[in-house]
DNA sequence: GCATTTTTTGACGCCCCGTCAATAATTGAC
DNA sequence: GTCAATTATTGACGGGGCGTCAAAAAATGC
């Protein structure tokens, strides 16, 4: 059952080397400069060999965009993991967020191609069902955590908002200043200088405001995110000077 | 100085024709189906016309993106006029933001095209200018209500965030909500069945945490915010075609 | 070793982009 | 009203990408 032949291994190979070659052309030239015919030259292949893997490019974007959630989806399950509290463990998904973005910008960028109408609309419904699941996997891991604190008292029930809509509310302000702070040029202009540090404060807020305990003060907050920081990815400090 | 002779009155006029064309094609079929050839051939001009008028096809969805960020602006405006209070002011620009989202998908798709560095790469650094200044605006609006309050003692200046900061958190919770809406399929399968009630609860909230004055209960904001709808927009239709 | 199946190939037809020399229209001087 | 100069329009063209498919090559199995 698990049988593979010889045969399909190579071709399950080939279809991650032709990931391997357009990932690079995408991000670093754009969705116009990924051709199969420059993806097939680069690979000393036929275009139409490309055509056995990927009907068309757009299915190479979604692909990547798989791997790139599967990604995202890794760093949340990581960091949901351990005996901490529910609160810290949804911080450091917060924190994760921040590097998933920081550091992993490509894959970041690729989410947000996906999200591109042109792309999704060409895209296979297979490949769009992994997307989903894994999308609403990472939802799940978070509203998991809610109901986590919600059963243990830590997080009170809250009139009006279910625990699903306080992660609704986590997530479009997380998102939302990941998007804004990666296409809004005027950003800058209007005195936002540090998002990041901004998003962090909303977020605070915005657990101390659904009264989830314990409290934190916002020195409290940002000191204990850039523990969980140091603690998670050691390298990240690195890496956001790499990225400037 | 005002003097515009009729020839470039028509050239003008032409201009708006191009996008009045290239506009149904861009929203119903996308941007592939958006091809010069057609657009010239749906007007009876020959390419080579069209291309006095945009030097590439980018260029025509900044102009639509132009357009629809203008109207935007105007709603902005018209919401953050009048004598009531800051506050009540600012839940109007919400409920522009919900409106112009609903009742003019159209630019909001359009709004989100351009984010595309597909297209924004691709596209002149005037129109950019322009639609950077747009953003800024609407940004400045929102920004003067804010300053305004502080002035006047109903939002309390609060450590470690500046009243720009307050903007940003209110742009990128109500910014998410809206993309996260429109762009995510797995939203309705975790929970979330009405994101735009869930989306006016966390800006009440984030309000509400501000310590902005006088304080609302969720109802009192959901019916304050129903009532601002009912006045503001009392139909929809009508003014959807004002626009057109 | 040979027939059958599978895989690879790349030329092909189609379409689109953006250009530009040729053509048409407009203008304004006389 | 005429005509030369200016300006605008045209559409054929070169370059290139997409996706196909019949033919060639390789692999398989008997």
């Amino acid at each position: 059952m698990v049988e593979i032949t010889r045969k399909q291994r190579e071709i399950q190979q080939r279809t991650q080397d032709i990931l391997r070659v357009a990932k690079p052309i995408l991000l670093s030239e754009g969705f116009q400069a990924l051709t199969m015919d420059r993806v097939a030259a680069s690979m000393q292949y036929a275009k139409g060999t490309i055509y056995n893997h990927f009907p068309n490019k757009e299915e190479i974007v979604l692909a990547l965009a798989i791997e790139a959630m599967r990604l995202r989806h890794k760093l949340f399950d990581k960091a949901a993991a351990g005996q901490r509290s529910a609160r810290i463990r949804l911080m450091t998904i917060g924190v994760a967020c921040e590097f998933y973005t920081q550091s992993c910008p490509e894959e970041f960028q690729v989410e947000q191609w996906m999200r591109n109408s042109n792309i999704w609309g060409k895209s296979s419904p297979d490949r769009q069902a992994v997307i989903r699941e894994c999308e609403a996997g990472c939802m799940q891991i978070v509203a998991s955590l809610v109901r986590e604190s919600l059963a243990q008292g830590d997080l009170p029930a809250i009139e009006h908002l279910s625990p699903e809509e306080m992660v609704f509310g986590l997530w479009a302000i997380t998102f939302g200043s990941q998007i804004l702070t990666a296409s809004s040029p005027s950003l800058h202009s209007i005195g936002i200088f540090d998002p990041i540090r901004s998003t962090r404060i909303h977020c605070c807020r915005l657990l101390n405001g659904f009264g989830w305990q314990p409290l934190h003060s916002i020195d409290e907050y940002l000191g204990t995110v850039e523990q969980i920081s140091a603690e998670f990815y050691p390298q990240f400090k690195q890496i956001q000077r790499e990225h400037r």
